[in-house]
DNA sequence: CGAATTTTTTAGGTCTGTCTAAAAAATAAA
DNA sequence: TTTATTTTTTAGACAGACCTAAAAAATTCG
């Protein structure tokens, strides 16, 4: 991995994990270092750099979290690694249970007209295949939907099933061989076939227009 | 960069400068320091490792080859470099003199379902936005064209573009600006316009069927 | 509150690819 | 063919990101 590969890693971790935890709070040496899979001692090292960098500020033995410029910096990945999720599956024919590691490493492609092209060339795309918004070019999150966890939508009523959590690829697996992807229609009675490990995966919003059922 | 970026980097400046000087002949460290910007000292110690690798053989003080399995390898790195340029040219709308830099970087990414995809969704091309074959993903070049230097071709008959050389960016511009592409028609009376400078960069072949003429 | 535990940082080392400077080999020239 | 020049390799150092082990700070608990 080049040198900023590995800072753009450490970059969108603190995000992920700030995000997760609020905006204010800060994130634990620890909690980063499970997340990138490295030794707490390379996570401090790394946060030093970004401090540097006037990506983020360090309180010692308290956390990190991002400044203004490095949140700014973390959403233009968020958005190359979710453009290039789109891509993968709505052009080349992925499933969306393969394309995470291909986008990390797409998402390191230094090049911001590759990025504008690729926006246009899917149409601006605003939700990526897990159902994920895509923030714009100025990093912007402009996400209007509702999304409710299936658990918590009233029994009786339908729903349509807007995103996924983060999940391994089992569960989309999983979803996928039972009809369930984005967009699907669950009416009342065929949310009885999804286990509840299953089921606690999945985000869902008021049913919008003509969709597909998982009775086909 | 990674380690395999590395690798390969000093792999394909070792096939493509094998190619020009001919298969038999050993690539000299400074030709290669050359090529890839750095000095030789390091270019010697990658030989040493793409020896150990079973990439390359190496002739201290006189030079390095590849190995079989090198070559291999090397063409997978051409193809994968040249189906991302026809994606950026075809698909994204990139000009044929911005793509090199950006495939530099694609090439790299390590997933051999991408390519595969990434080579249906363009209909399996032959060859490349600058006229260069596409080897298969067996790493077989079948390029049954014959093409002839523009200025060695007859200066009565006309011909087609096939191929341009690996020319720096302005020369391909500057084409595109005299209406000059793949596949163009080019007319006795066409070529008068072409500056030399830019002729022999030119490849043509005879002209096949339904193409292009520089005056629209 | 003070001791035990956990978390984080510092200290020091490895690995990989780069560099410069110096030595060794090959080539060119006198 | 003997010397001068060029090329290549070796030797030794540096930068970045990682590691383990130990020290320092914060937290938890008796």
């Amino acid at each position: 991995m080049s040198k900023s590969t590995h800072r753009e890693d450490h970059l969108k971790a603190l995000y992920t994990l700030g995000e997760e935890a609020g905006q204010e709070s800060w994130v634990s040496t620890n909690a980063m270092a499970a997340h990138l899979d490295v030794k707490p001692p390379s996570v401090t090292a790394m946060v030093h750099v970004m401090s540097e960098l006037g990506w983020a500020e360090h309180r010692p033995y308290r956390g990190a979290r991002l400044t203004p410029l490095g949140k700014k910096l973390a959403l233009t990945l968020v958005r190359k690694h979710r453009l290039w999720e789109t891509f993968l599956v709505e052009r080349l024919g992925f499933g969306w249970e393969e394309v995470h590691d291909i986008a990390e490493q797409l998402e390191h492609i230094d090049s911001v007209s590759l990025v504008d092209k690729l926006d246009a060339y899917l149409g601006h795309p605003t939700i990526d295949p897990h159902g994920d918004p895509i923030p714009t070019a100025k990093g912007q999150i402009a996400d209007s939907r509702r999304l409710t966890p299936l658990l918590e939508w009233p029994h009786d009523k339908p729903c349509q099933v807007g995103a996924v959590k983060d999940s391994n690829d089992k569960v989309l697996v999983e979803l996928t061989s039972l009809g369930i992807e984005l967009g699907t229609v669950l009416r009342p009675e065929d949310r009885l076939k999804v286990p509840l490990a299953l089921a606690e995966e999945v985000l869902v919003e008021p049913q919008s227009s003509q969709e597909i059922s998982t009775n086909e």
